[in-house]
DNA sequence: GGAATATCCGTACGGATGTACGGATGTATA
DNA sequence: TATACATCCGTACATCCGTACGGATATTCC
């Protein structure tokens, strides 16, 4: 609020037509926890993968992944408390898989066609 | 590289499997800084915003979203600096909307529906 | 039942990120 | 040309986030 606060929309109709559909700061945050999730190297393969063979162990992944089982585990953990990751126990080995409800536009668009995306941008 | 450091992998063929298809750790850079700078309450309304009325100067936009003008300042410096967003000035005013080649999954997949799918979420 | 192992959890540290402030730049208006 | 104003830029600061380490838990094998 410092830097000049006028107070006469320079375009009021646009300003209250963005108004109206713009999403809640409440909704924009829990999207925004959400993307944060998969804003990450690590987690991102991490899906990734996840999407690509079913399930796998914190080992495994990190050998795939090609870095620490913390990193791994720090991960999950995080995947984990946000519910988009799901575990089941073998004997002494921790499956990991995506949960059921995993966002399917998050899945299916985000996942997999940025990566394309990013993959053939020609420039940046 | 601290905690276990199992050399046999569990399941073989799955790792195999997963390092095959998974994207390499730049592409998937470049892909998560692409999210990050729209994993972030201001920055996504902004965007949500531009996409809705083509452009807006900084003070409306401070406005429509009800922060202050250094937050949406700092915001589009961020999403100028990426290319996602360019400018037009008209005196002295300067107008901002979405770039041409701004990511078209990103705004049409996890912008609107993923919008759409926070909003409507029952748990959480 | 005891030893070994796969994994998880809590804490501490370094780097990145968002916010707040002051000044600079350029443009319209009188 | 001088003043007001919309916006940008650089700096300083607080906070958040990911990583690394140590110990704890549970399960299998002998």
């Amino acid at each position: 609020m410092s830097i000049t606060d006028h107070d006469h929309p320079i375009d009021p109709a646009r300003v209250a037509h963005a108004q109206n559909r713009l999403p809640s700061l409440e909704d924009a945050s829990r999207l925004t926890s959400l993307l944060s999730l998969m804003a990450d190297p690590v987690r991102i393969r991490l899906i990734y993968a996840l999407d690509v063979v079913e399930e796998l162990c914190v080992g495994d992944l990190a050998l795939a992944l090609g870095v620490s089982e913390d990193a791994v585990s720090y991960a999950l953990r995080l995947l984990r408390t946000a519910g988009l990751v799901v575990t089941r126990k073998e004997g002494r080995v921790v499956y990991n898989r995506l949960a059921d409800d995993f966002p399917a536009p998050l899945r299916d668009h985000c996942l997999r066609q940025l990566v394309a995306l990013t993959r053939s941008a020609p420039d940046d």
